[in-house]
DNA sequence: AATGTGTTGGAATGCGTTTTCCCACGAAGG
DNA sequence: CCTTCGTGGGAAAACGCATTCCAACACATT
């Protein structure tokens, strides 16, 4: 053997074994558009299919445009990233692409270096979630080998927010926790607690300002709208909780930035004695699975992840050379965890 | 452009920019034994660095081996694959390699499917990882599709509990869960109700039978063990709780099958009234992130992970020719979620 | 000075596939 | 009966790269 993962049969061997040319082993097993007599087709593809001949990808890869997608996440433990890669594979599969995925911890040295790795694999179209893109990322140079790749024929879609130059999906953070904010305060809730998670997640941080929006302009005074900044995670929510929890006496909700960060107040909340929503109602983002499995059922923002996804997979097959930039909305979505409240004055 | 995803830049074009013949270029480029001038060497590199020159990982792959590893799984979202993906990732970069992952749904038709796509890109390992493998499945399609694989250079690793004869690793889940059993038994619990997970998961019913060859052996009386099967998932664990309440009165312990199922029983028992563990000792397998987050902290079996992912990693690039099976013991975690008790005979 | 030896650049070759390009054959049209 | 045309098979080129081989050269040894 040359050496590993090389093939030990070759189009060569079925054309050998069929009887026929390469040439001719080719169009049938290639999908070729030209006819070939249907006595030599059989023969090639009962040859293919003894020999268990596959294509080698790379060497086709050669002379054919590539059929993969490829997927740079941060962090495939991330809840909602599921949903998002099963859409994008049902889609890719409409479109005869297929989907491959590699997580970077988020760092932008990892993503610099996957993007190189992946380049040079000649995928079809890079799609890449973050939560923040920043084209001067690593001294801008994560830019330039994307704009590189596209040079060189290949599309880049950004799901998240950016400020790059290629397709891109974004979620509306904003308007949706602005939606949120002013529901709360519709909902009779004057003394507001918001989870506002890291500074660092700019997606995180655009909710909060969303919420104070929305709060002010239901009729919450700013002095009753406390900012807390947490990690972001379950964890996180319930540190928060604890570690201001003297100041909680007259607090009616508690705005998450996050469902992890909602469940973990919401578990806090009640290890403290407080109850959920009787005594505060707690909201979280994102709705994740688990927001409709703890109890009481979470009162949170439905981001269309799966559309998101899809759509994703629509702008990297498609032909079109104009960037394009969607804005996706999320929507309310009213459970159980948050209760209208009228509370004397 | 000769069609989509092609380089416009090719070694070719770095050579005529540093003016020297590809030949040399490669050599630099491509990491070989062989010497190079030092001024030719710097003048490649720099015409490499600003025309953004990437080798085509295809070319590339017909001369030489590729150096990436595909790693198939069932779902994304399942919570312990995030850390093995981690530990994988980690030890490929030691190794030089690059792992990417495609998700199967958990279908034998599409991992029979993605298996063909991924053995075309000729990577230089596939590691499955699937609750359970057999030989026949899809008519062992799968399995003769892996053996040609194998034929033709290839590396495959199961991750999981195979019958299939190429290198694995599984999870001693039987000796675990015995050990488990036996340590609810020994700390007092008499009336003990098994939350089983579903009969198709294979590794999950062997938990099950663990369980109950511990408590038996620690002295649980058969009579006492009852076995409940549902869904495994948080949702699986609050349903079969809330399903089977009445016959409650006496149960002292809840073995789950799993994290998930355990923190959905715990929330179900909760929200009955039940206290846990002053009540009811509840335990899970696996330990998740999740499993030290909630309240109180579950009582569980450690999986290793991690090690197991990296062991797949280095049974993937060893040379070695003779199929390697490790098996990984778990070990008992004891945290919060279950209370010793004396109980009045 | 002639010969041997080690080093280095460059031309040529090959990897497996698709895709021209060319040619043979037979049918249709005059 | 001769020309034209469509059909379909096979030879060969091309894709981008690594590598083998060869020639040129520098240097040390005799």
């Amino acid at each position: 053997m040359p050496h590993a993962a090389r093939p030990t049969v070759t189009l060569h061997d079925v054309a050998a074994a069929a009887g026929v040319s390469v040439s001719t082993a080719s169009r049938v097993l290639g999908g070729s558009s030209r006819t070939v007599a249907p006595e030599y087709q059989e023969r090639v593809l009962a040859a293919a299919a003894t020999l268990r001949y596959t294509a080698d990808a790379s060497a086709r890869a050669m002379r054919r445009a590539s059929d993969s997608i490829t997927l740079i996440v941060d962090d495939l433990t991330t809840p909602s990233i599921g949903m998002v890669v099963a859409a994008m594979e049902r889609e890719a599969r409409t479109a005869g692409a297929f989907v491959t995925v590699s997580s970077t911890g988020g760092t932008p040295d990892r993503q610099l270096e996957t993007v190189r790795r992946l380049r040079a694999l000649r995928p079809r179209a890079i799609v890449l979630t973050s939560s923040r893109l920043d084209a001067d990322l690593v001294g801008g140079r994560l830019l330039g080998e994307l704009r590189a790749y596209e040079r060189d024929g290949g599309r880049v879609v950004i799901v998240g927010d950016t400020d790059m130059p290629f397709d891109s999906i974004s979620f509306d953070n904003h308007a949706a926790a602005r939606a949120l904010g002013a529901y709360v305060a519709e909902t009779g809730h004057r003394e507001v607690v918001i989870l506002a998670g890291d500074v660092a997640r700019a997606n995180v941080t655009t909710r909060a300002t969303g919420f104070i929006e929305g709060l002010r302009a239901g009729g919450v005074a700013p002095d009753s709208i406390r900012v807390v900044h947490c990690e972001v995670s379950r964890r996180g929510g319930s540190e928060a909780i604890r570690g201001s929890l003297g100041g909680f006496t007259d607090v009616d909700a508690v705005l998450a930035a996050n469902d992890l960060i909602a469940v973990g107040a919401m578990s806090a909340l009640r290890a403290a004695g407080v109850s959920v929503p009787a005594d505060v109602s707690v909201t979280g983002f994102d709705d994740i699975q688990l927001a409709v499995d703890v109890m009481p059922r979470l009162t949170t923002v439905a981001l269309p992840l799966a559309d998101a996804g899809a759509e994703a997979i629509r702008l990297a097959v498609r032909e079109g050379t104009e960037p394009a930039h969607l804005t996706m909305s999320g929507h309310l979505v009213v459970r159980d965890s948050a209760l209208p409240r009228t509370r004397p004055r």
